[in-house]
RNA sequence: CGCGGGAUAGAGCAGUUCGGUAGCUCGUCGGGCUCAUAACCCGAAGGUCGUUGGUUCAAAUCCAGCUCCCGCAACCA
């Protein structure tokens, strides 16, 4: 017989930048129910992805000078790396820019339109010429841009449009019919009363004014928008519209599509509307997460308050991470991040509850029996409590996973880890190991503790690639089915003279003082390097700007430069990157402030001849004031070198 | 009156569906133990459950009003 499939998927991510830890919780809790579904014997489909398409990925991709394909190749590149290094198991990587996805979209555009649910209009707005931008009216602020507060004009665009409004009767049913659908029950009380209740319009779902998209096929100047772009990648991963529709078949509708809250929308209006004009079926849920949320505030590029996943891999590894996403945060719910949080987690559940169990069980084996278990076991009376107790976690644990509900599932996990801490104090192996005829019952409890621990981690599997297998290489039984689900409610399956070995700690504590600090410059740091990308992005943007408009040779006039000798230089107080310059030039003597520090030494400035733009106005940097300016080229990563005088005239040439 | 979420011990949260002695983790204090990663186990202190009013024998929970915080308002997980 077939098993029971399971397909569950992420949104596919907007590789408009470098994805952060906000993306990694979503991707993590996908996996950890793909994980704990492949455990439970189910067919799995796990899919991920990126969505690649729309003006702004085109407009950095071109301030960069590469085309939007080179770009979103190299951002996917870094995301696959992301998902390798938090062990994202996915079955399916889409990209909306794989031909097998663009053929299907159009395909699935065109049976829409001759289904007569795509219609062609005018898309009717406000227009913001220097952002090249749409906006509705409820989209302005004081009736300007909400990007850079300058005027809108009103404009009328050619555009393709989508019966949505058709389909909002037979939602609203859906959706109250199916309470399970959109998933935790807030966010349908926000869908209905915020959105279908008063109306749906339709949506517009082609554009004209970008070109890097997929193209509409009976009309190329439009492209296909967002909507049945990236919605659709959940039917075209699977092969629907292709000659090979085999995975469609077997694991459409999706069992569950797990989402940020910001997107519930799309996924339980947008989506399940154009799979009704497709006439196919629905997914059976949409899950909608909430935010990790930094300072009470949410996480965004331009607080610059984002938290790169990789900087905590880094540091306390994938487990680690992994386990404080879905342990600290109720899913469904908003939660803080904090450093502090964090480490804690590290500290109290990972090292000393779980590590240090794991840690003095293998040490007390092999200190009272030299790693190996006497096979003749003796009861105690505290045995059926413990047994008593993983029988009912492992029932709390089944229940709140097929709820989703990660955090509570780990809780009850740990109620029975600190049972089994318990047991060890109850039983105390250490007053028993001092009397010979107490060698069976403390065979017997350290067996039992042990066993505990096997169960243990059988459900933290899902959870955590590595440190199972850790505890299982410990316990001898890497590889064999004493680690399978179906073997998790049979107490007693570890071999009677169980044999040992004892490894490392599997997470050492963190002196969280030190940490915190050292913590926190490495976020910063990480902060602050993409803060630097991004402002190079710009002022390559700008510098893409320049070179389009040409200038005459008047303009050129204008800026004065001559040679100049650096005659002294020093490094500027409370600045890593200026150097004060005392610079010759002819018979003048003036102070120049460069941001060079990074590529020169004020050793290596005396004596260079350097161009200068002698009539540039003087301004006041950290304190001092400079008359004029260095020139140096610049390379694509912003190194500089000097522009000097070739043949060493005397300072004060004119340079033309 | 745009919509949704939130307000519970020093911190972070559960409990609110279906009213009945206020619970968890961390932190603090005290004790126990010594196998272990200064860990583990036990105990204690600490809350007028945002605010005002109502229903009820009984309200964190139901109803009405108010205050403050966060988010959304057509692609930020």
């Amino acid at each position: 017989m077939d098993k029971k499939t399971f397909y569950v998927t992420t949104p596919i991510y907007y590789p408009s930048d470098k994805l952060h830890i906000g993306h990694s919780y979503c991707t993590v809790a996908a996996d950890t129910l793909a994980k704990y579904k492949r455990l439970r014997g189910y067919d799995v489909r796990f899919m991920t992805g990126s969505d690649e398409h729309g003006q702004k990925i085109e407009r950095i991709a071109t301030s960069l000078g590469i085309t939007p394909k080179e770009y979103v190749d190299k951002v996917v590149a870094g995301i696959k790396d992301l998902w390798a290094s938090l062990d994202i198991t996915y079955d399916k990587f889409i990209r909306t820019t794989d031909e097998d996805h663009v053929a299907a979209v159009q395909k699935i555009f065109k049976t829409l339109y001759d289904k007569g649910d795509i219609y062609k209009s005018e898309y009717e707005g406000w227009y913001c010429t220097p952002c090249e931008s749409f906006f509705t009216e409820h989209q302005l602020v004081d009736g300007k841009c909400p990007d850079c507060g300058r005027d809108v004009e009103r404009v009328k665009e050619e555009s393709y449009f989508f019966r949505l409004s058709k389909y909002q009767d037979r939602l609203i049913k859906y959706i109250e019919d199916h309470p399970e659908f959109i998933q935790p029950p807030s966010r349908q009380t926000e869908m209905i009363a915020n959105f279908l209740k008063p109306g749906l319009e339709d949506l517009c779902v082609s554009r004209t004014s970008f070109s890097w998209g997929i193209p509409v096929t009976f009309d190329p100047k439009h492209v296909i928008y967002v909507w049945v772009d990236a919605l659709s990648n959940y039917i075209t991963a699977l092969g629907y519209g292709s000659d090979n529709d085999e995975l469609f078949k077997k694991y459409w509708p999706a069992d569950v599509h797990i989402v940020g809250k910001e997107i519930v929308r799309f996924h339980s209006i947008i989506w399940p509307a154009m799979l009704m004009a497709l006439d196919l079926p629905l997914p059976k849920q949409i899950f909608g997460h909430g935010w990790l949320v930094i300072d009470g505030g949410k996480m965004s590029k331009s607080k610059g308050n984002v938290v790169d996943p990789k900087v905590l891999i880094d540091r306390y590894g994938l487990d680690a991470v992994r386990y404080f996403l879905l342990r600290e945060i109720a899913f469904g719910q908003d939660g803080n991040f904090t450093n502090e949080a964090l480490i804690q987690r590290i500290n109290s559940d990972l090292a000393n509850d779980l590590g240090n169990l794991v840690s003095r069980t293998v040490g007390m084996i092999d200190k009272y029996f030299g790693g190996q278990l006497p096979a003749e076991h003796a009861e105690t009376e505290f045995d059926a409590d413990l047994k008593s107790v993983a029988a009912d976690t492992i029932v709390k644990f089944e229940e709140c996973m097929d709820k989703m509900l990660f955090s509570d599932a780990l809780s009850a996990l740990w109620v029975l880890i600190r049972r089994t801490n318990k047991y060890i104090d109850e039983t105390q192996p250490w007053v028993l190991a001092k009397n010979e005829e107490d060698m069976p019952k403390l065979a017997g409890a350290l067996y039992n503790v042990a066993e505990s621990i096997r169960i243990v981690s059988i459900m933290l599997q899902p959870f955590m690639p590595k440190c199972p297998k850790a505890i299982h290489k410990q316990l001898n039984i890497e590889g064999t089915d004493l680690t399978d689900w179906e073997n998790i409610r049979i107490w007693g399956l570890l071999p009677k003279d169980l044999k040992v070995e004892k490894g490392p700690a599997l997470f050492p504590r963190i002196d969280m003082k030190k940490e915190l600090v050292e913590l926190e410059a490495a976020i910063k740091a990480a902060q602050a390097e993409n803060l630097a990308n991004k402002a190079k992005h710009e002022a390559e943007e700008e510098k893409e700007e320049e070179k389009a408009s040409e200038i005459t040779i008047d303009d050129f006039d204008k800026v004065h430069l001559v040679t100049g000798e650096v005659i002294a230089s020093e490094s500027v107080k409370g600045s890593k990157k200026l150097l004060k310059n005392t610079v010759k030039v002819g018979n003048e003597v003036r102070t120049i402030l460069s941001g060079i520090a990074k590529y020169y030494t004020p050793e290596e400035m005396v004596g260079k001849k350097v161009v200068i733009v002698e009539n540039l106005a003087p301004r006041k940097m950290m304190g001092e004031m400079s008359c004029g300016m260095i020139l140096c080229a610049a390379d694509k990563d912003g190194n500089l070198s000097l522009i000097t005088d070739d043949k060493q005239f005397e300072s004060g040439c004119d340079v033309r």
